[in-house]
DNA sequence: ACCTGAACACCGTTCAAGT
DNA sequence: ACCTGAACACCGTTCAAGT
């Protein structure tokens, strides 16, 4: 007849897992944090988190969409603000989890559920900068674009370059879309 | 009294080691590949190639370096044509690379000699860029229009698109460098 | 349902030993 | 100088067994 017998329920102890791990891949990276570090810093054994995730990337990816879900949240707040801000603030932001991304663009080829978030990742960002360019441009412009921005920050973030160096690109690559 | 006693010198031997590899390397990608199977490509056992490379990325490195003198002589010859073209010729080049151009931006956290060989590509191909844009345009905007190039090309390159769109793309951005 | 100890398969690398 | 067989350390994952 009792309810709640366990004092962590599963959703709890998962939710352990995915911070020891997104603490160790956001730091050391994926590659170079073993399953076995993950384990200890959750207080088990590494086979233990077989029984939570089906594998080490369902762990990334689970670590990856509660990052997504946090900062979505504050990136529209920022929306308002002119488009070289947004770029700014976007690539700063990601800055903090480039071996992250690193990681996700390296797993494109060889993981399908990471190639297919990598995916709807780009596609959100990119509509919600082609919503922004003039009117004026063509459809296929507009794509070009965005595409050119959506590289330009991914190469921000993963290169190793000055604050000096991220600001000016922004500012120019935002120059461009200048509205007519 | 001899002087060449070997029927293969050691420079043919190490060449055989790196064709192997590189024919493996861009098929499969460097961490698909295992050093049993570099070997078993070139007749010796895993433990040889340590006679002739210090470890895999050293393997690695020498497989760029050799790649890069390849396409570096064409390059100079595509120079003359119009910067739309140059760029949609550098794209088409390396996505023949892809898995390659992923693995080198993914080992550069890690390794030292890698991160040193992309920084020096960087910088070759950015001057190459750099020197064709307007002369009107100050110094600070052809580094962030160049920087903007370059991950762009990168973005095409280890991005899944088909050509219409990395064709568009490549004229998109030079239309942006007209000569006033 | 939840967790463990022990094992498996695979990999880069080393080393003592051979020619 | 050049190459090998055997071993080492490490890793993701599985599985039979425990509670």
């Amino acid at each position: 007849m009792p309810v709640n017998k366990r004092a962590e329920p599963e959703a709890e102890k998962k939710a352990q897992l995915m911070a020891a791990a997104r603490q160790l891949f956001v730091q050391d990276g994926y590659e170079s944090t073993p399953m076995g570090r993950i384990a200890k810093a959750a207080g088990v054994t590494p086979n233990t988190i077989y029984w939570y995730f089906e594998d080490k990337d369902a762990l990334l990816l689970a670590v990856l969409d509660e990052l997504f879900q946090e900062n979505m949240a504050t990136f529209l707040t920022v929306a308002r603000k002119p488009l070289a801000e947004q770029l700014l603030w976007l690539v700063q932001t990601l800055r903090g989890f480039s071996r992250l991304i690193s990681t996700v663009h390296a797993r494109v080829r060889e993981s399908k559920p990471v190639d297919q978030w990598h995916s709807q990742f780009h596609s959100i960002v990119e509509q919600l900068f082609a919503m922004q360019l003039p009117q004026e441009m063509t459809q296929a412009a507009i794509a070009a674009e965005v595409r050119i921005a959506a590289f330009t920050v991914e190469g921000l973030v993963t290169h190793v370059l000055d604050d000096d160096a991220v600001r000016l690109t922004c500012q120019q690559l935002a120059s461009r879309w200048a509205r007519a």
